[in-house]
DNA sequence: TAACCTATCTTTTTT
DNA sequence: AGATAGGTTA
């Protein structure tokens, strides 16, 4: 390797390579070689510029992305890239903490929570607090504080700010407050608090010249997915040598529900004015039909750099358009595609399906199934968020941190030990009097009042039981460990009593094992400690293997920095993509936008999008309207394929889009023949028909009196219900009753 | 205590 | 439709 390192690269990103001193931000646009420009950028630094990898610092969204440009660094300029530090914002984090985490009154073995056990908490911490809002669920509450955590703000300026006013911000105010307290006692932190605890240890003056010493020249790959935290984290370590290099695409901003601040991006030059921006334009990836498409409805945005994407290659395929019926059909056309592509020589990993929500992939794993079609989930129902498997990582993180008091409650009695409820209080009530962690708790469970024999008995077992577990624990491997905890409680016959799919779940458990085996191989000596953060930080992609050949099936969310072939972004409808809450807010419906910019640059050959006329949502049949994102690009590099036989497609005008009453009508009619797979043939039967449409007379847009509310216009139709739109409010009627109070006028 | 039944809600998106 | 919470019963 020589100084001819960065040929390989255009001029743009060359130059993004060559400015190693000083501020600089990188606008890359999708597919135009970010990654790769940030992977030579650090080979550069370290053999022609002599710096010392020691002293680099990269930050990437997925631990898989840090993974990968760490081997390709080492490809690039030998081993000793090793001693670079790239990680995630939450490894990067975790690994001060681990350090100094004592400074802030935390034991060094705290246990990572994730949103399951935040919910836990929140739920006894509603509990205790004999809390009667009804507004606020546990999921809103735990996000709440997140958001807050992430935009530091603590709960004493919360309160102080805010709260006084509001029943709710009261209500989150209170919660916040006790919920720390509560995970500060449990020694545990959240996700949130990995960032937040991360950005207090900076404040020690000693750790942040050790830090700012350490990591003179940082880079951050997905900057415009950064949230406040992140950004001060980041800022407050490099202000001293002033090496930070940001990379990032506005158009891909798509984390704002998590905090993410576009601004971030879009401000860069504000806080640096001698920044350099280099910009990134051409593209790599994409046919230019499918560059086309993107530039077209990215355009409707209105807060964007200006930047516009192209390309060498030569004009691809057209973007093809499937209208479907219904959501089966919609799975049947594009299961389709993929069989015709396989038997023309392509492979199912040349094939990913793209959705808005995590809920839509379960009609394509069915369809999926009955055509031996391999195929691969991300993210979604997560492996570690099973039941199952949550139940042993509670073992170990009990056995690795007693004072877990969430944790804990989740094995008290799992196997069944005959620990109820009742039981539980009594021992909380103990323990909170004394102020000691539910293990101690039970360990001196003889001094309990109200306690039968029997229950004594049982929770004296299981305090030995983990005593000797803990004592393990620093002899054996976790590997060991966790067989040795799998025997001790029957795990295996627990799981075939308690549950029908007792054997599935049992290859899950064998799984967990062969990841522990797996882990080990990889870092030698694993630490229970480090298993548990291993397995607390691993998102939903970094499992994707490249060589297996199954058909790939994951949200646009997860697609993000990935790359496929074939793409397939299904169910475009309104409420679906964009969702439903993004109607109301600019700014949300922008998010979805990118979003849809990130889901048709994802591919590289050819790009299929589609959208049914009726599907069921919430178990019910609802008719759809196709989302604005497909009106927004050009129909001369549409393909609108056409329909099967006997259901002629109407090619005029705007209508051809819209979905009536009458049109379903024919669908269901002609359903039996249409010529798509036979596994896929119309599911709607004359029975859905009449259920969907009942009797009920009307029609979305009608006027009708209502005995009670009044005047209201139809809203919407459904299979069960009808929604109108009154004077004070909307109202749900189920169509059964609908004629007993309404009347159309 | 645990199993069983019913009523209710869910769909954003994730480290 | 599927998951889950809550209430009722064995």
């Amino acid at each position: 390797m020589n100084a001819e390192i960065l040929n390989k690269l255009n001029d743009k990103q060359q130059e993004a390579c060559r400015k190693t001193e000083g501020p600089l931000l990188i606008l890359a646009g999708a597919g135009s070689g970010k990654t790769r420009t940030l992977t030579y950028r650090i080979a550069h630094m370290i053999r022609n510029c002599g710096i010392s990898p020691y002293h680099i610092l990269a930050v990437t969204f997925t631990n898989k992305a840090a993974r990968e440009m760490k081997e390709r660094v080492v490809d690039l300029v030998g081993e000793d890239a090793n001693r670079a530090l790239i990680s995630t914002f939450h490894s990067f984090g975790l690994r001060l903490l681990r350090l100094y985490a004592v400074k802030l009154g935390y034991g060094a073995n705290f246990t990572i929570y994730d949103t399951d056990d935040q919910k836990r908490a929140v739920k006894s911490i509603l509990k205790s607090m004999h809390s009667v809002n009804k507004a606020l669920t546990e999921g809103m509450l735990v996000s709440a504080i997140s958001r807050l955590k992430e935009e530091g703000t603590s709960p004493e300026s919360y309160n102080e700010g805010y709260a006084r006013f509001d029943e709710n911000e009261q209500l989150i105010g209170d919660v916040y407050v006790r919920y720390n307290r509560i995970l500060k006692e449990n020694n545990a932190m959240d996700f949130s608090d990995i960032l937040l605890n991360t950005w207090k240890i900076l404040q020690y003056k000693e750790v942040l010249e050790k830090a700012r010493d350490k990591f003179r020249y940082i880079m951050v790959d997905e900057y415009q997915d950064t949230n406040k935290i992140q950004y001060d984290i980041i800022h407050l370590v490099a202000e001293k040598y002033r090496n930070i290099c940001v990379v990032g695409d506005e158009n891909q901003s798509i984390y704002g529900f998590r905090g993410a601040n576009i601004r971030n991006i879009l401000d860069f030059e504000r806080d640096y004015p001698d920044a350099v921006v280099v910009k990134l334009e051409e593209n790599y990836r994409s046919t230019p039909v499918i560059l086309e498409a993107a530039n077209h409805v990215i355009r409707n945005n209105t807060s964007s750099k200006d930047k516009t994407l192209w390309t060498r290659k030569k004009s691809g395929a057209q973007i093809s358009l499937f209208a479907c019926e219904d959501g089966r059909e919609e799975v049947g056309r594009i299961l389709d595609e993929v069989l015709k592509g396989k038997q023309e020589g392509k492979k199912y990993r040349d094939f990913t399906v793209l959705y808005r929500t995590n809920a839509q992939s379960r009609l394509f794993e069915e369809g999926c199934l009955r055509n031996n079609i391999p195929y691969k989930v991300f993210g979604g129902m997560q492996f570690y968020q099973r039941a199952e498997i949550k139940d042993l990582l509670a073992w170990l993180s009990v056995i690795n941190n007693t004072s877990d008091n969430i944790n804990f409650l989740r094995i008290i009695n799992v196997p069944k030990r005959k620990i109820g409820e009742k039981t539980i209080e009594k021992i909380t009530e103990y323990r909170e009097a004394k102020g000691i962690s539910l293990y101690t708790a039970v360990g001196e469970c003889d001094a309990i009042g109200g306690l039968s024999q029997g229950v004594r008995e049982k929770l004296r077992e299981l305090f030995a039981l983990l005593r000797q577990m803990i004592a393990l624990s620093e002899e054996l491997p976790v590997s060991k460990l966790f067989d040795e905890l799998l025997s001790r409680i029957r795990f295996r016959d627990y799981v075939l009593d308690n549950y029908d799919d007792g054997e599935g779940r049992l290859e899950n458990v064998d799984e967990l094992y062969n990841s522990i085996i797996e882990l080990e191989r990889v870092i030698e000596t694993m630490s229970l400690r480090e298993y548990l953060e291993n397995v607390s930080l691993v998102s939903a992609t970094d499992d994707l293997n490249e060589e297996k050949d199954y058909l790939k099936l994951m949200t646009i969310h997860n697609a993000k920095g990935l790359e496929f072939p074939v793409v397939f972004v299904c169910g475009m409808e309104e409420e679906i993509f964009p969702g439903k809450k993004a109607a109301f807010s600019l700014s949300d419906l922008e998010e979805e936008r990118r979003l849809c910019y990130v889901a048709i640059t994802r591919a590289e050959e050819k790009l299929y999008l589609s959208w049914a006329k009726m599907r069921y949502l919430y178990g019910e049949l609802s008719w759809r309207t196709r989302s604005r994102f497909l009106g927004e690009i050009p129909e001369s590099i549409l393909d609108l394929e056409e329909k099967t036989a006997g259901l002629p497609e109407e090619k005029t005008g705007e209508n051809r889009w819209q979905t009536g009453r009458t049109e379903s009508r024919n669908v269901a009619e002609t359903a039996g023949n249409s010529g798509y797979a036979p596994a896929f043939r119309k599911a709607i039967t004359a029975a859905d028909l009449n259920r969907a449409a009942g009797d009920f007379p009307y029609a979305v847009g009608d006027k009708v009196m209502h005995k009670k509310f009044g005047l209201g216009v139809v809203r919407d139709i459904s299979s069960r219900k009808v929604e109108i739109d009154f004077v004070d409010g909307t109202k749900e009627i189920a169509l059964v009753v609908a004629d007993k109070f309404l009347q159309k006028i």
